[in-house]
DNA sequence: GTGTGTCTTTGACCTCCATCAATGCTGAAC
DNA sequence: GTTCAGCATTGATGGAGGTCAAAGACACAC
């Protein structure tokens, strides 16, 4: 059952948390338990409350977790793209999946089982060590989530998601979004019509977008209106 | 360094997914390694950014977490009681507490050090599968919060907040606020002011809200109300 | 009792954002 | 080319909740 990975791939394998930090022994011996998992646009890899028994490492594309509740509107939880991993803290809940998972573009990923991860856990405290890393990543994620719905505008979320994707820490440069409007929305907490008009307001701090780019005059300026509190940001336009 | 606990103590450590998964033997092989920490109301634990060296058990009392962000405040990631484990995760990023922790009663904490979780982890796959399965849990928790900040009004929150503090499952019940109200709106996202205009609108789904006690006339009607999607919510007030 | 400090509530006001509807834009099918 | 679907933007409106200020409520010391 092994795994023809490409090279890239093998690349954005060790990038991840999960398996990354293993020595190539264990990391081969893993990848042979595991398959690859191709998905068009659209198409579910799990729904919420499903029976857990696998989780991912995305190889290519993008991913959107989100929650559905019962009034049928959903709540993205996070978006991942390549070389990182999901899913595999609800593999120890021993449950089901508390969110969904769909891909949003043309996705290749690794699918490693449940038992698997399991019996990996048991057999290798090295791999448990990665399993742990790997969650408390996300674990810090999430709170950093949190923080930023409770105390950020919109715009805010906004500037601090276009300073993250900068490929510099300063000066200015020109992004591509990497990914429609409405996920972008989603993942901030907001309408595509909000998101539509704090795009508007950044231009006041050198922000243009068009299409799917986003060029930035200076990153610095962002980064500042991002960070700054909201009494300030009020006044400042 | 043998630590003494109290059987209601132990009854409580019993509960946590960290450490109440174990066998006997092992349990109190670890609890050895552990000291116990007492706190008076408003102590800090650890500050965001400490380096980790610990993870805690709460025996008694209330903890919150937080994060600060450079403008000064604070937004309460959660709330922890007796019962409850937090940190652990932190343990195996290596670095440092993503957030603070401060207890807001006089508290009792059983501290469980860096070294012994990592020893553990280590020796033991019993002890690897109960920390991720703690950790798998608070992972749950972020997510739900995410999910009700993104979609769930204020009023609404504080309702699904009461209904998880009522005993029974449906009919008349009386509960005792468990912290101060400033709290309360810090934990579900909002200022007190908005938390006391909270209360006052769901006097109309027949909660009265005194002191620190809640009457809830029907605790059907209440979740009924906090699971209303938005629209609904506005027309029922 | 009277102060005094803390917590909570209420009021007035204003910002942010969701909603709904209309319009514009783009790209694919034909 | 035209049509049509799917996004994205813009405008108008209203509700939710933040902010600031003032007033109650309560505990505790004196």
């Amino acid at each position: 059952m092994t795994v023809n990975l490409a090279k890239n791939e093998l690349l954005q394998v060790k990038k991840t948390a999960l398996l990354g930090g293993l020595s190539e022994d264990l990391l081969f011996a893993v990848l042979k338990e595991t398959h690859i998992q191709q998905t068009k646009p659209g198409e579910l890899l799990f729904m919420q409350g499903d029976k857990v028994d696998a989780c991912f490492i995305l190889l290519d594309g993008w991913v959107k977790l989100y929650r559905l509740n019962h009034n049928g509107d959903e709540a993205v939880v996070n978006v991942f793209c390549r070389g990182e991993s999901f899913a595999e803290a609800a593999v120890f809940s021993m449950r089901n999946y508390p969110v969904a998972a769909e891909a949003v573009t043309d996705a290749r990923l690794l699918r490693i089982s449940c038992s698997t991860l399991l019996q990996n856990v048991r057999d290798n405290p090295q791999f448990a060590f990665s399993m742990l890393a790997s969650t408390s990543q996300h674990l810090q994620g999430l709170v950093r989530q949190i923080e930023q719905l409770k105390t950020y505008t919109g715009a805010q979320r906004v500037a601090r998601f276009l300073t993250s994707l900068c490929p510099v820490p300063e000066g200015s440069c020109t992004i591509g979004l990497p990914y429609d409007k409405a996920l972008i929305a989603g993942r901030l907490g907001m309408k595509p019509e909000s998101l539509s008009r704090a795009f508007v307001r950044l231009r006041n701090v050198g922000v243009r977008v068009e299409q799917s780019a986003a060029a930035i005059s200076s990153v610095g300026r962002l980064r500042d209106y991002a960070n700054e509190d909201r009494n300030e940001s009020r006044m400042s336009n």
